[in-house]
DNA sequence: AGCACGCCGACT
DNA sequence: GTCGGCGTGCTC
C-alpha cells in the first residue's frame, strides 16, 4: 500500500474518539497539529483541530471525507498550552475536541481567523494643528471639535492619539469628524491594539517583614516550577504581595496571568494592577462580548499584554512569554466548572505552571483542605500573613445557642439585644443569611403536608415581595396558597428564615433605623447593587442583611457587628465538603467587618452549639479546624486523602437512570478485574439526594480510591464503552473528576 | 449531543 | 391520502 496521508481530527463532539480525514487539497505541512480546520462531519460543517497525521485509516479510504479548510497558519496553541489541554482532557475524561474548543473564544470556535480587530485613532494633521479660528469662522462646530482635540491630545500627552469611543465623549459626531477628515485637519490611522498604559504610577506601600519574606521566596523561585500557598486573612496584604511579584516578573515581555473568583473582577482591582504595575493589564471574564475576549486572549498571545486578570476560563490563555500565574481566593469554589467540561481551574493552573516552569501561587485567607494537605506533603510551600496590614484585629467570635430561649420569629433575643446595642453606638450591622426569599417552606399545621415544587423534590420558598412560592431549582413559580392543597386547611405556617423575614423581622424591632437588603432578588435591577452598598458605605443605611453575595470582595469599614444565621446546614450536611465550605464562609463574611479603632464581633446563632468543629473554628482558629477536619477526613477515606470520581446521571424516568448506572457499575467491575488494578469502592447505584429536578431524575454513582492512576486508568478503559451502551442514549450523564459536592 | 431516517396514529 | 409522534443509529 502507497504512503497516503491521513489526518487525524478532534472535533468538538461528545464522541470520545479522533476522526479521519484526507488532505484535500493541503499538503502535509499545511496540516500541522494543533491547527483548526473545517470539516465536514455528518451533516453539517465543524471547526475541528488536528491531533495527528498517520498513513493508515482503520476505515477504507472511500468513506474518509476531506478537510475542506484551514483555519491557521500557526498553531493557537502556542507553548505547552497544546500539551496541557491533551492532558486536561486525559486527566477530566472529557473528549479532546471538546476541550480544545471550550479553550478557544468563541469567534475562533466558529473559525474566524486569529487575527487583531483593527480599531481607527485619530490624529490632529499638521494644518489642523495650526489652522486659525477665521479660516472656520463658518463652521463653528468644527472649529469647536479642533479645540477639543487639542486639549485632548494635549492633556494625555498621547502620542496614540484618540479612538472614537472617546471623541464620543467629547461631543465630536462622526459626520463632523468626516468633514475635518476631508479638509485634511484630522487624519484615521488604524491600530491593532489600544495603548492604555497609565500614565499616573502609584507607588506600593511599605511592607511589613512576613510580606517581605513571601515576596522574595516567590522570586526566588522564578523561572522553576514550584507551588505557593500565600495563607494571608482578609486586609493582611495578599494583593500587595501579588503586585511586588508581578514588579519584578512583568519586565522585558515577561507575562502573567492572575485568576480571580467570578465576582471578584472589579474595576477597582484593574486599576489597582493598572496603577502598580505601569504595563498593559487586560481582563478576560464572562461579562465582555465575543469581540473583547478574542482581543483580550490574542493580545496576551502576541504579547503586546503583559498582564491577563480574569475569572475560571482565562487558564487557557495563550502567552508568548509567561513567568507567574496567581490564583487569588484559591479556595473558591467559583474556580470549578459545573457543568460540561468539569475542570478546577486552580488544579490546571498547577498543571499549567509544572509545564510552562514556572512559579504558581495560590492565595487564600481559609486555603482549601487540599490545599493544605499539599502543604503537609510539601508539594507546596506555605507563606503566611498573619499580620493585618491595616493594623485592624480580628473580631470576636460568639456562639449563641438558639436552643430553650425566646425567640423572635426564629432569632434570639440575646442576638436582638447585641444589634441594638451597637446600632445605639452608631455603627453598622451586617446580617449574613444564605437564603432568599421569606421562608424556605411552607408546612400545614393540621396534616403536615409542605408546598412543594411539582418538577424538582424540593419545597418551595415563600417570597413576600412578589407574594408567591418559588421554586430555587427551577424557574417554578405559583400563587401564594390560602388553604393547605392537601386537607384545605388554612392552619399554613411559614417555616425557616430567609432575607425577606429577616428584613421583617429586624423593621419591625427597629423602626427608626434603615434596612438594606442585598440578595439577588433585591439586586436584580442594573445597578441596584452599587447603590445599595454605596447607601451603606455612606452610613445611610445601618443594618444590611445579605446573602453570598455580601461575602466576598466589599469591606464596610464601620460594621462592627456580623450576625450569622442559618449555618447549621453545614454542621450536618450528607456532603464531604459542606464543612469546609461552612467555615470558609464564616471567616470570610466575618472579615468584612470592622476596622483599627473599631474591633468587630462575630455572632453564630446555631441550634448546635456544642458542635466540637465549630467550637474549634472559633476558639482555635482556621488553621487547627483545618488539621481536625483533615484527621477526620482521612480516617472516613474521604479527599485530599482518597481520590474520587462521580458519575451523575438524569433522565425523565427513574428507571432509566437506574439501568444505566447499574450497566456502568457491572462494566466498570469487569473492567477493573480485567486490568487488575487495585481497590476502588463503588458507591451506588443511588438516587441523588433531591431525587427531582426540573422535572427529571437524577442519580449517581460514586467511585473512591487511594490509586489516582488506577481510577484514571479505570476510567480511560471504560468511557468509550459506556458511551456505546444502548442505555447511554436514553439518559444525559457525565462523569465528574474530584467532584466538590457530592450532592 | 444533534440530526436524519423510519415506521405507526388522528386529521384537512 | 398525509402530517408528525419520537425510537434508533450514525457521525471519519
Amino acid at each position: 500500500m502507497s504512503k497516503k496521508l491521513i489526518i487525524q481530527v478532534a472535533v468538538p463532539s461528545p464522541l470520545r474518539r479522533y476522526f479521519d480525514y484526507l488532505p484535500g487539497k493541503f499538503t502535509s505541512t499545511q496540516l500541522r497539529v494543533g491547527l483548526r480546520v473545517k470539516v465536514p462531519f455528518g451533516h453539517k460543517k465543524l471547526v475541528g483541530f488536528i491531533v495527528g497525521q498517520t498513513d493508515h485509516s482503520d476505515l477504507p479510504a472511500s468513506k474518509l471525507k476531506a478537510i475542506s479548510e484551514v483555519c491557521d497558519n500557526e498553531s493557537l496553541f502556542v507553548g505547552h498550552l497544546f500539551e496541557l489541554l491533551r492532558w486536561a482532557a486525559a486527566y477530566y475524561q472529557y473528549p479532546l475536541g471538546e476541550v480544545l474548543q471550550q479553550a478557544l473564544p468563541v469567534l475562533l470556535r466558529q473559525g474566524q481567523a486569529a487575527k487583531l480587530r483593527e480599531h481607527s485613532v485619530w490624529f490632529l494633521t499638521e494644518l489642523g494643528e495650526r489652522i486659525e479660528r477665521d479660516e472656520l469662522k463658518r463652521a463653528p462646530k468644527q472649529w469647536q471639535a479642533i479645540l477639543s482635540l487639542r486639549e485632548y491630545l494635549a492633556k494625555h500627552d498621547k502620542p496614540s492619539g484618540i479612538i472614537s469611543a472617546e471623541l464620543n465623549l467629547l461631543g465630536i459626531s462622526r459626520v463632523c469628524l468626516k468633514i475635518l477628515e476631508k479638509k485634511e485637519l484630522v487624519i484615521e490611522r488604524k491600530v491593532s491594539y489600544i495603548n492604555q498604559l497609565n500614565y499616573l504610577t502609584i507607588n506600593g506601600p511599605i511592607l511589613n517583614p512576613e510580606q517581605q519574606i513571601a515576596i522574595e521566596q516567590i522570586l526566588s523561585a522564578a523561572n522553576s516550577f514550584k507551588t505557593f500557598l500565600l495563607q494571608g486573612i482578609t486586609g493582611s496584604g495578599k494583593t500587595e504581595v501579588y503586585l511586588s511579584v508581578l514588579e519584578k516578573l512583568v519586565v522585558n515581555g515577561g507575562q502573567a496571568l492572575v485568576l480571580v473568583p467570578e465576582i471578584g473582577l472589579t474595576p477597582q482591582t484593574v486599576a489597582r494592577f493598572r496603577e502598580r504595575l505601569h504595563c498593559q493589564v487586560a481582563v478576560l471574564h464572562s461579562a465582555l462580548s465575543d469581540a473583547e475576549r478574542l482581543e483580550s486572549w490574542l493580545l496576551a498571545k502576541s504579547g503586546e499584554v503583559a498582564v491577563i486578570i480574569g475569572t475560571r476560563s482565562a487558564i487557557f490563555t495563550p502567552f508568548k512569554n509567561l513567568q507567574c500565574i496567581i490564583v487569588d481566593e484559591s479556595h473558591d469554589a467559583s474556580f470549578k466548572q459545573w457543568d460540561g467540561f468539569k475542570y478546577h481551574a486552580r488544579d490546571v493552573a498547577i498543571r499549567r505552571a509544572q509545564l510552562e516552569n514556572i512559579p504558581v501561587v495560590l492565595g487564600s485567607a481559609t486555603p482549601s483542605l487540599a490545599s493544605l494537605h499539599n502543604v503537609s506533603e510539601k508539594k507546596f510551600q506555605l507563606l503566611s500573613l498573619t499580620e493585618r496590614a491595616t493594623g485592624a484585629s480580628m473580631p470576636k467570635f460568639h456562639i449563641v445557642d438558639i436552643r430553650r430561649q425566646k425567640l423572635h420569629e426564629g432569632i434570639a433575643d440575646t442576638v436582638l439585644q447585641k444589634v441594638s446595642q451597637h446600632i445605639n453606638a452608631g455603627n453598622q450591622v451586617l446580617v449574613f443569611i444564605n437564603r432568599r426569599g421569606f421562608a424556605p417552606m411552607v408546612l400545614c399545621h393540621e396534616c403536615g403536608w409542605i408546598a412543594d415544587c411539582d418538577r424538582c423534590h424540593v419545597p418551595l420558598t415563600k417570597h413576600s415581595s412578589p407574594p408567591s412560592l418559588q421554586c430555587h431549582h427551577c424557574a417554578k413559580q405559583k400563587p401564594l396558597l390560602k388553604r393547605c392543597e392537601s386537607c384545605a386547611s388554612e392552619q399554613l405556617v411559614d417555616v425557616g428564615l430567609g432575607t425577606e423575614r429577616v428584613e421583617k423581622i429586624l423593621a419591625k424591632k427597629f423602626p427608626k433605623i434603615k434596612i438594606a437588603r442585598i440578595d439577588r432578588d433585591s439586586t436584580r435591577k442594573r445597578g441596584a447593587l452599587q447603590e445599595k452598598l454605596t447607601a451603606v458605605q455612606q452610613g445611610h443605611a445601618q443594618i444590611m442583611i445579605g446573602t453570598q453575595m455580601l461575602a466576598k470582595g466589599h469591606h464596610f469599614p464601620n460594621v462592627t457587628l456580623v450576625i450569622m444565621l442559618g449555618i447549621d446546614s453545614g454542621l450536618y450536611s450528607a456532603d464531604f465538603n459542606a464543612t469546609e465550605q461552612m467555615a470558609q464562609l464564616v471567616l470570610q463574611v466575618a472579615g468584612r467587618a470592622g476596622r483599627e479603632e473599631k474591633p468587630g464581633e462575630v455572632i453564630l446563632q446555631t441550634h448546635h452549639p456544642e458542635h466540637l468543629l465549630l467550637q474549634t473554628l472559633v476558639n482555635d482558629g482556621y488553621t487547627v479546624f483545618a488539621e481536625q477536619v483533615l484527621m477526620e477526613r482521612q480516617q472516613a477515606a474521604l479527599p485530599p486523602f482518597f481520590h474520587m470520581a462521580l458519575f451523575r446521571v438524569e433522565a425523565v424516568k427513574t428507571d432509566l437512570c437506574a439501568q444505566f448506572l447499574s450497566e456502568v457499575n457491572q462494566l466498570l467491575l469487569a473492567e477493573q478485574t480485567a486490568l487488575n488494578l487495585p481497590t476502588i469502592s463503588m458507591f451506588g447505584p443511588l438516587s441523588a439526594p433531591i431525587e427531582k429536578r426540573a422535572g427529571r431524575f437524577r442519580w449517581q454513582l460514586l467511585l473512591v480510591t487511594n490509586h489516582r492512576m488506577a481510577l484514571q486508568a479505570l476510567l480511560r478503559e471504560c468511557l468509550s464503552k459506556v458511551e456505546g451502551l444502548k442505555s447511554a442514549h436514553k439518559v444525559r450523564w457525565s462523569v465528574d473528576i474530584d467532584p466538590i459536592n457530592i450532592l
